[in-house]
DNA sequence: CGTTTGCGAAATGTTAACCTTTTTCTTTAA
DNA sequence: TTAAAGAAAAAGGTTAACATTTCGCAAACG
């Protein structure tokens, strides 16, 4: 898989989403430029940027004149509505991709599991959290682009904020497996009905 | 209705994606921050905004140190999902809403509808299209709140990008009539009935 | 003749200073 | 004592200058 080169304002997003995915930055706290241009080293032009984009994930809330913090987890009708989404997404990207895929784009989902079970053992959840999102968002990409993605990566990223490190059993790892292994073979009602296992 | 105050930056980035609604700015083009700037008789910083925030609705695509242009249209096996997706989340709002609207709420939808008509009257499809959309979003932040609209909003704006002043028959403002008797009577399945009728 | 290298213009990225709004604290008057 | 008014401080909004990157084009080289 190539690395890819990230920007300045990309970094820094995600060292901000990586925050409150792990709670270290609660619902409702509020975020000051300045002190983050600070810690990051830039100016608050840069920092600006990453806001407003956290802002469009709904990762954050903001204010005209007053600012942005943290939002609040989505309420559980919500939280319900958004599985709904995110299993029609996911499922049209199965169903286009099965059967599909390249000896290349498998062994990278593999990694990306590997990658999920060292977290899981070394119980680093955030990171785990991280790597989960990562497998799914590698196949949304796959079969249907940046648009897609684009669709797709609000509903997530927001549902992330509700379960943090609460529903991490191994079984999670063993899930995923179950989704590539049915990619491998080319069978998409597999795959679908291993999505649907997996998103909860 | 209250009018809403809008922040420089708001008013901006509604005239841009007026233009792409419109097609005055087909898929493709380049969008010149300069150019922009000296548009709208503001400095960049708040142009880069703009850009950042459309960027995010899918209706810009921005590549890092070369600059943003107009998305193509979604092509149609996406465009269908959003379809879905989009009905998913309407149907759920109509749900929420049937039986708990004030005459006042009422009211402003029926405001909506008519300025809907007027705008279809002159031919004025851009406005048109706006207005369909804010009928929508109304009763969309009604039901689920910011958090709902910002799920809903970027599934709906990439989709309008591709009927632009096609599927303008004089039935369109009569499905929104609909649907808000529906809400009027408290009939829920009614008024999911006529939103399933009028997404397509 | 085709490919590569490097220059220069144009556009984006970043910064720091300045402006405006919001908030808070203090003063003052009822 | 309380509450309104206003000043001061803090934070976001805007700007213009500066830095870096990209890309086209032309010269040089193979």
């Amino acid at each position: 898989m190539k690395p890819k080169i990230l920007s300045v304002r990309d970094q820094i997003a995600d060292l901000i989403r990586s925050d409150i995915i792990s709670g270290e930055l609660a619902p409702n706290t509020k975020l000051n430029e300045i002190q983050l241009a600070e810690r990051f080293d830039v100016s608050r032009g840069p920092i600006r940027d990453v806001i407003l984009k956290l802002t469009k994930e709904g990762l954050l809330v903001s204010k005209n004149n007053v600012g942005a913090s943290v939002n609040a987890p989505l309420p559980s009708e919500l939280q319900k509505l958004s599985i709904d989404l995110r299993k029609k997404i996911e499922e049209y990207a199965a169903k286009q991709l099965a059967g599909h895929l390249t000896l290349e784009q498998l062994a990278d989902m593999d990694a990306i599991i590997d990658n999920m079970q060292e977290h899981f053992e070394r119980e680093e959840y955030t990171e785990l959290t991280k790597a989960d999102i990562a497998f799914h968002e590698y196949f949304v990409e796959l079969a249907g682009g940046e648009s897609l993605l684009n669709l797709w990566y609000p509903i997530v990223i927001r549902m992330r904020m509700n379960y943090q490190r609460i529903k991490t059993s191994s079984k999670l790892v063993d899930e995923h497996r179950d989704i590539v292994n049915a990619f491998r073979e080319g069978d998409a009602k597999a795959a679908i009905a291993a999505i649907r296992k997996n998103i909860k």
